[in-house]
DNA sequence: CTGAAAGCGCTTACAG
DNA sequence: CTGAAAGCGCTTACAG
């Protein structure tokens, strides 16, 4: 039970709080909201009155007076495989439930000729102050610059192209991606096939990129021939998977530009008959849960995706409070997870 | 673009819809609302107006000058395989938007000493009008009963315990297990294991009672030995399936209550070099995305969830807005999947 | 460092 | 069936 020291009302108002501590609402309201030029002893009075009366800010008064709505919006493409935007919500909750900030969902469906304009109606009609934009919505210029025209500060997740005047996070794909090579050709494989994700997407590029260069270092031959085409759905990686074990001269690892795709590999190589790694080795990216729960469990790179999340929503947050532009941070690194999917050749 | 008949505001307020249909806001008010009592002439140029300005009602000022927010809440046990809770979010979501809601998740973690009151706080703080609660947390007293003093509609999606004075939805769990049981003991088995899910989750009996009564109705014996208590994770179907692998006479089959434990079985089964389905049958339920990721791909039980949140949400928000309860539909049926991890004995 | 006044855009309660 | 007035609980813009 709250304190129920007023019985008339359910809820404290700002006049409440300012009556009990002998101040005006503007000084409650300072108070709240944080803002310097407040006597530390107003302060603390103004504290405790809060304290006292359970007071909470009614978001609704807040909104219709002010000129901000404290809701972000998380737009995303909805995906078949939740794992992964799973940790960018709880990020993105995490962060807006520190900060006092309502997150609100929007799943879209890609390709979508409305896109913008339904983001225009998303945030007309919700008036959110800020907005979350993951992969590969976040790419799209349609989309980021209705944003920037109706002046909604928006914070990218690993967007293709980072740029100093948009807030956005990624992750060292290309070097996590080329110690997985790495690790493949140490333990003796030469032909490595590579199975790319979602063109869209920025970490397909960054993840092949790294594949090329590990075996640049290593004077392994590129070919082409171990390259496919896939969009990181399981379906995807089956039929890429099953194409590179039906070559005359197969690939004896194969990465899989993420963990579902890698799932359909090493389900096709399970039809086949082929043995997982003595036979094959295969490797994912993302570490979601799928990474364990299929048989043999499988090496892949951790993405620390919770928390790449949080620290933008966060970061978002602090900007949309203070006005202020935010740096971006510097790329999150990824952890290398071996299990028994790989192994030497 | 919308049409951009004012220029001196960026959105069209109710005085100005008010002003073009040429009536007072209070109509307008009732048109927005769709209140019954407004001529029909009135209400169309009321509506064209509306239509010419792309008016849309500020939610703040609604929630502040009335008693409700358009808000629902979401409130769930953070899971780590969040399969079930994506198809739950994307009902309540589509809900939501056909009928001008917002929803807000809350996910919490069980066990919770203060579930009550964070509950509490995540109304007060939101100032929701209703609420949906998924299991088991809708089946905790102390949270429906706190939500009925507070006076906030709620929606259960799969109690316990139906009610009637309690807007709920569930499928026929046990009838569905009842035929998934059947289906085994037609292809020769005789000795199914059975794992059960989280005792704290309604299904988890309601399968269990399927399955007895399926052996029930065949006179196969029933025995305590060929069951298990799993918590509907992965993990746990691993240590159950492996424990009933490793029985002297273990059983020709192995019905785990959900799909995550199902895989948790088959990779058991892997590590031990069973042959699925021909040495080791395995069923699971609710054709998450994982029974079609592993391999071999697994028979299961389709539940329309998508469906069951959206109906169970859409009825919350009928209840809202016309302030009259609601009936519970009847039961969802479930559908079975049969793939190739199960086959005669 | 602090406060009095106006106003955000609706709904409620009441009147006719 | 329709409308004029009051007020929801804050913030803004201004004053001191």
């Amino acid at each position: 039970m709250a304190p129920g020291i007023r019985s008339d009302k359910s809820r404290a108002n700002i006049f409440d709080v300012a009556e009990l501590a002998g101040v005006s609402i503007k000084t409650v309201s300072r108070v709240v909201n944080k803002e310097p030029n407040v006597q530390r002893s107003t302060r603390e009075k103004v504290e405790s009155a809060i304290h006292a009366l359970a007071y909470r800010p009614n978001a609704a008064a807040r909104g219709l007076s002010g000129k901000r709505s404290y809701v972000i919006g998380l737009v995303y493409e909805n995906p078949r495989e939740f794992s992964y935007m799973k940790d960018v919500l709880n990020g993105a909750l995490e962060a807006c439930e520190m900060g006092g900030y309502t997150l609100l969902l929007r799943p879209l469906k890609l390709p979508n000729e409305s896109l913008a304009d339904d983001i225009r109606q998303f945030v007309l009609q919700t008036r959110l102050d800020g907005m979350v934009l993951t992969a590969p919505i976040c790419d799209y210029s349609t989309v980021t610059s209705l944003l920037a025209e109706m002046k909604i500060p928006c914070a990218l997740i690993s967007p293709t192209e980072l740029r100093e005047d948009r807030l956005s996070i990624a992750c060292n794909d290309e070097e996590a991606s080329a110690s997985l090579t790495q690790i493949l050709i140490s333990q003796g494989h030469k032909s490595i096939g590579f199975i790319k994700g979602h063109p869209d997407h920025s970490a397909t590029n960054n993840r092949f990129q790294g594949y090329c260069r590990a075996l640049e270092e290593n004077k392994i031959r590129f070919s082409e021939k171990m390259v496919r085409q896939g969009y990181f759905s399981f379906e995807s990686g089956k039929d890429c998977g099953k194409n590179l074990m039906e070559l005359v001269n197969r690939p004896s690892a194969i990465i899989a530009s993420n963990d579902d795709m890698a799932a359909g590999v090493i389900f096709e190589a399970h039809e086949k008959g082929l043995k997982i790694p003595s036979e094959l080795s295969v490797v994912g990216f993302d570490d979601t849960p799928i990474a364990t729960q299929i048989w043999p469990p499988l090496t892949t790179v951790r993405q620390p995706i919770v928390e790449m999340s949080r620290t933008l929503t966060n970061l978002l947050i602090v900007e949309l409070q203070s006005r202020h532009r935010q740096l971006s941070p510097a790329p999150f690194s990824c952890e290398m997870v071996i299990r028994s999917s790989s192994g030497p050749r």
